[in-house]
DNA sequence: TATTGTTATACTCTATAACTATA
DNA sequence: TATAGTTATAGAGTATAACAATA
């Protein structure tokens, strides 16, 4: 079970920082009629509870930025910058924060020597998995109202949308 | 019927600047089987469909302020910051932003003086119908792969949700 | 002393452009 | 000349704190 009661509910208390449809008094108008703003709702709710499972610092596109280098070896940093939609000087400076924690490192790639591989290290890779029960739980945390079903069919609809 | 062949598809075109799981070459690990990281690649592309189809400078945020603004007259900066989650000063910022441009007014409120109500003006109203039309493209764009039912269902979970 | 709203300031994030070193 | 990566710089957005006016 989660801890007593002298920590409160992170979904709750995440949530009463967050606009609510429902709770509120004033009239949203349009805005209660668009899939965007409900959208928009529980990516605020979700970036919410998320940041504040990680450590101060990682931020939830922080942490997709190692994942994405654990689970791809050596990628090229024109390649992460294309996979996760970030401009090249982004994408040095998140490899620069993540090694300068001593989680990646880049390896000159033999034959051009413009190029660099992306690593995870040990290091990284512990870290990586310690963050990965964070953001489970913050998952969970999220979709904690719906059931199993539920779930599988929301992905399935966000899925259509994004691809 | 949309436009002819001279104009993109926006839907496609915001698409190709919005991470992909389905249409990339990398492995997103744990990334695939989060509902919310599902939600911010529907989030990050309708937000780029919404941007796109408003005037330069009109942000989705900025729209949402005046939509609320509009259905609530003379409501308090305090009460709208509360509304959409803004502090204060974001709140004094974003009503000099459509004070500008003539489409709100603050009045003072009798009784006490520390107050003042924000209304619409007749021609921030015009602007308005005319940004909701965006708005109302943008989130079609958004959801155009879904059947009603689809769209209906969808709207219902991210609302237990966000509530 | 508390509250509404404004101003000042700083910090993060991002974007563009210019630079380097290679090819 | 083109490309990978870096550095420099500027802009938008947001957050905190200090302030003015009023209660």
């Amino acid at each position: 079970m989660s801890s007593p009661t002298s920590v409160a509910d992170p979904l709750s208390e995440v949530r009463h920082r967050t606009p609510s449809l429902a709770r509120s008094e004033v009239d949203y108008g349009l805005l209660t009629d668009l899939t965007g703003f409900s959208v928009k709702l529980a990516w605020v709710l979700g970036h919410g509870l998320l940041s504040r499972e990680l450590d101060p610092g990682v931020t939830p596109h922080r942490f997709s930025t190692l994942e994405v280098i654990s689970r791809n070896p050596g990628l090229q940093q024109t390649q992460l910058a294309a996979a996760l939609a970030l401009t090249r000087p982004a994408t040095t400076l998140a490899v620069d924060f993540w090694q300068e924690r001593g989680c990646v490192e880049r390896r000159k790639i033999a034959g051009d020597r413009r190029l660099s591989g992306v690593y995870t290290t040990p290091h990284g890779e512990a870290e990586l998995e310690r963050l990965r029960r964070c953001v489970r739980e913050a998952d969970l945390a999220l979709t904690a109202d719906l059931t199993p079903e539920e779930i599988a069919t929301l992905r399935r609809l966000l899925r259509k949308i994004h691809r």
